[in-house]
RNA sequence: GCGAGAGUGGCGGAAUUGGUAAACGCACUGGACUUAGGAUCCAGCGGAGUAUUCCUUAAGAGUUCGAGUCUCUUCUCUCGUACCA
């Protein structure tokens, strides 16, 4: 039978796609007698289009699935949506549909795009997130955790629109005002539901040096620097004029405790300074001199949004408070002011001003006339004050410390820590930046949170046989954007689960980033009724082997995720021994085009259904692997593609040219056939070390680009040698064997014309079940090595020798070529460095 | 400010352990084939020079027989983060 000379990408394709899929190619099952691997993307927002970094991130995955298929691994590919959001409810609102129907529709479409480019993967395990069969499990969890005491609720300030009613999400908050109505957006204090990762701060923290080498380094400090380990001490200052209570640590409210990482510096304090949200303020203020003025600057600061007031231009500002308190040394007296740039949230919301060693209170303290003490300096003599330019914050010997002084100040902070715990008056502590995650949100198009409210019996918790609280689906988001569930009187209205009276649902749904915390676990057995998951399937699966996604989740997502592999392991639905989710971590970069993120209003969109009616699947991926190494951006070139094209055609007209002298069946695949002449055996060796480079790249450097390269040098180098090759029975053993091994190694990366060729060649099954390609070592071998000759480090010349030469033979030769020894007249021999196989240098003045 | 990373031809990039800088591809130039070419093939393609050759990895210094790679200084850019007490 002839082949076809044209190469026609989207007739091979859809003819694969649905081999693949009649003969559930990528089913998997657990097999106890095979390694699992399991490869996971990061799950898509069903906005309704794959766009190039989905096509970037799913061909990276693929090509890792498809290769651990070919080393015999069983490998688990699996997809699914991150299916609610906010998105789903702007989309409703804008085209007057239900946010269900809207997403359901948007997977049906973006099912069909992925399924169009051919990634191998096991849909019989795909989620939807917005799915009751999903997202009853993470109800069922959270019934766990108001059990286990893990999650709690609080107020919490909220973006919050007055014109709308409705509070707003960070990014609905355009220069401080509503995005909707563009009215001024408040700050409310708002009943939250808060989960207890700080309960977790110190494993999570900890566990980050197993991932060590197997996460980028630059995800593993964001996470470090996110949870923010820093060990300190709490102090108490009693507040002058108020009764002091000896000996007590607790908190009163007659003392101002700080947390300060720099107790050494306790003598040097002159003031304090507390957020204007600090629980005291209202007890210092009250009936003194500037009350007034104090409350003016609580109320503007208070009504500043919060990416404002945390914005890098705020100036420092604050305001006396007119009360004082004393330090718990020296007994003197300390102004309190309120100051803008103290966190309510992080520390006790105080801060301890120590200007003469903290740059931060320097410039305050210049601001604002206050004085100086200093209490470190170099060399343990006294710092004048006055002359000092700017705070001194390095290491030194104390100094007007009391008993204290004339040490190093790195002894001074243990001693006083001890001094303080003996006193009653301060202790160690850890602080942590980490703050408790706040899964509620006031949204309609999320997970339902299982609880009700009672009159009679207060929060109860909906039972476990009611779940799951399921969202109705028929329901019309306001055109202001306020979630519609609270006016869904039949969603709301319900009877209580102890009392049996009536009693209304918690409206309140739940963060996306939960469902996005677990669907990885869901994937091994997505289809159990009675339970998320079985501690069968999870041990045989995870954790993921390798996982693929965008570097804009390295925090919150991925931190979530180990977030909840420990507190579901603490629940017993996870194995005990399985305590993180993800073994390794590829983040790729971002698609550009012309140097700028792709997006609809900038208008330099590319989009991949049209890129593969112009080109194939293939073709598509193929370019995106080889634009750029993963982790890095790329900018989208029209013309680069043409290039990826080219490439495949032209394999396709080699294919066609040689495959009268290919053999058939699975033997041609990196025949270890011995080569009779010099261009055979050239060829020979580029097979191998081809097969050699694109396993390393591949499967340990995660280097796509460079592994394609070496196969078009593989196409290049069989094209140069292929008219003589066909000229002797060997040569074309040889040739058959090249060819065979280039399809081989581009089947994890372009994998319908590989089939294509395969079945071509009489071959039954699937070539994506044939065994990655083996290298030999005795086709690396080489007679004849080109050894470079330097003289001072600058290349002067280039020798053959034979590989079994000796040093000493090499140091003659490399001394008598001809080029060497002119170069050398007139000049002293000082030195010859003779690296075998590599180079000779020759070190003379 | 802090933390992390990067800087190599006209462009995307390669150089994996300190050992031939610019692999592979794009764009471009010349040629072949051709009624035609936006197909294909051949040749060229960092800079200077006819050439032997010299220079070249942001800039400068250092270590080394040898530096794109290691160290220091400076500059530029990207990402993350935001007054963290």
């Amino acid at each position: 039978m002839a082949f076809p000379s044209r190469y026609d990408a989207e007739s091979i394709e859809l003819k694969w796609q649905k081999f693949w899929t009649d003969n559930k190619s990528f089913d998997c099952e657990i097999d106890t007698t095979r390694p699992k691997y399991y490869v996971l993307e990061m799950f898509p927002y069903p906005s309704g289009n794959i766009h190039m970094g989905h096509v970037r991130n799913y061909s990276i995955g693929d090509v890792v699935a498809r290769f651990r298929r070919m080393q015999g691994y069983n490998v688990m590919h699996p997809i699914g949506w991150d299916a609610f959001g906010l998105p789903a409810e702007n989309a409703a609102i804008k085209h007057n549909v239900q946010p269900a129907s809207w997403t359901y529709s948007n997977i049906d479409d973006m099912r069909d795009q992925l399924k169009r480019l051919g990634y191998s993967y096991d849909w019989r395990r795909e989620v939807a997130t917005c799915h009751p069969k999903y997202y009853r499990w993470e109800q069922e969890f959270f019934l766990k955790w108001i059990e286990k005491g893990l999650i709690y609720r609080k107020k919490a300030p909220q973006n919050w629109c007055e014109a709308c009613h409705t509070v707003l999400a960070n990014e609905q908050v355009i220069d401080g005002c509503c995005w909707r109505c563009d009215s001024l957006v408040e700050q409310k204090e708002l009943t939250q539901w808060f989960l207890k990762i700080t309960a977790y701060a110190d494993e999570l923290l900890e566990d980050l040096k197993t991932l060590e080498g197997a996460w980028p380094d630059r995800v593993l400090a964001m996470q470090n620097n996110w949870i923010g380990k820093s060990i300190g001490a709490e102090v108490a200052f009693p507040l002058d004029g108020a009764l002091v209570n000896e000996g007590t640590t607790d908190n009163a409210d007659d003392e101002i405790r700080v947390f300060t990482t720099r107790p050494d510096t306790l003598f040097g304090v002159t003031f304090m300074t507390l957020a204007p949200e600090h629980p005291l303020v209202e007890t210092l203020i009250k009936g003194k001199e500037n009350e007034a003025e104090s409350r003016a600057f609580i109320e503007r600061i208070r009504n500043m949004d919060r990416m404002a007031r945390q914005s890098d231009t705020l100036e420092k500002e604050g305001v006396f408070t007119g009360a004082y308190c004393l330090n718990p040394f020296t007994g003197d007296q300390i102004p309190i002011w309120l100051g803008n740039f103290v966190l309510a949230e992080y520390g006790t919301g105080a801060v301890m001003a120590v200007p003469a060693h903290d740059q931060r209170d320097f410039d305050f303290a210049k601001k604002y006339g206050m004085k100086l003490k200093a209490v470190i300096s170099a060399d343990g003599h006294d710092l004048d004050v006055n002359t000092l330019e700017a705070a001194y914050t390095d290491a030194g010997i104390m100094i007007n410390s009391g008993e204290f002084s004339g040490q190093s100040n790195e002894e001074g902070k243990a001693k006083i820590i001890a001094s303080l715990e003996s006193k009653g008056k301060g202790k160690q502590t850890v602080n942590w930046r980490l703050r408790d995650w706040n899964i509620s949100r006031q949204r309609y198009w999320g997970a339902p949170i299982p609880v009700v409210y009672c009159d009679k019996c207060g929060m109860v918790p909906v039972k476990k046989e009611d779940l799951p609280v399921l969202l109705p689906t028929h329901v019309q988001p306001q055109e202001d954007g306020r979630s519609s569930l609270a006016d869904c009187e039949e969603f709301v209205k319900t009877s209580c689960p102890t009392c049996g009276g009536e009693a209304r649902r918690e409206t309140d749904t739940m963060d996306t980033f939960v469902e996005s915390s677990w669907y990885f676990a869901r994937y091994t057995d997505a289809r159990n009724e009675d339970a998320p998951f079985s501690k069968e399937a999870l041990s045989y699966w995870l954790p993921v082997d390798q996982y693929i996604g965008g570097v804009e989740h390295a925090i919150l997502h991925l931190l979530y995720a180990r977030f909840f592999m420990k507190v579901l392991r603490d629940l017993d639905y996870i194995p005990a021994d399985i305590s993180e989710p993800f073994a390794n971590l590829l983040t790729q970069g971002m698609v550009l085009k012309d140097g700028v993120k792709m997006s609809k209003s900038k208008g330099n969109v590319v989009d991949p259904t049209d890129m593969i009616a112009t080109y194939g699947a293939d073709t598509v991926r193929l370019f995106c692997l080889f634009a750029a190494p993963p982790e890095r951006d790329f900018d989208w070139s029209d013309s680069g593609i043409e290039g990826s094209a080219r490439f495949l055609q032209r394999v396709w007209r080699l294919y066609q040219e040689l495959r009268p002298v290919i053999v058939s069946g699975a033997a041609c695949f990196s025949s270890a056939q011995h080569a009779e002449t010099d261009k055979a055996k050239a060829l020979r060796f580029r097979e191998h070390s081809t097969v050699k480079k694109v396993g390393e790249d591949v499967g340990n450097r995660y280097q796509f680009n460079t592994a394609i390269a070496a196969i078009m040098e593989l196409v290049n180098e069989i094209y140069i040698v292929k008219e003589e090759l066909m000229q002797t029975e060997n040569g074309k053993i040889i040739l058959s064997s090249a060819i065979a091994t280039v399809i081989t190694l581009l089947t994890p990366i372009t994998p319908h014309i590989c089939e294509e060729f395969w079945h071509d060649l009489g071959n039954a099954g699937t070539i994506g079940e044939q065994a990655w390609p083996v290298w030999s070592e005795d086709a690396l071998q080489k007679d004849v090595l080109t050894i470079v000759i330097q003289i001072n480090g600058k290349l002067r010349g280039k020798i053959e020798v034979s590989s079994k030469a000796t040093k000493e033979e090499i140091e003659k030769e490399a001394l008598a070529e001809s080029n060497i020894a002119k170069h050398l007249e007139g000049l002293t021999l000082r030195k010859v460095i003779v690296i075998p196989g590599k180079l000779v240098n020759i070190v003379a003045n």
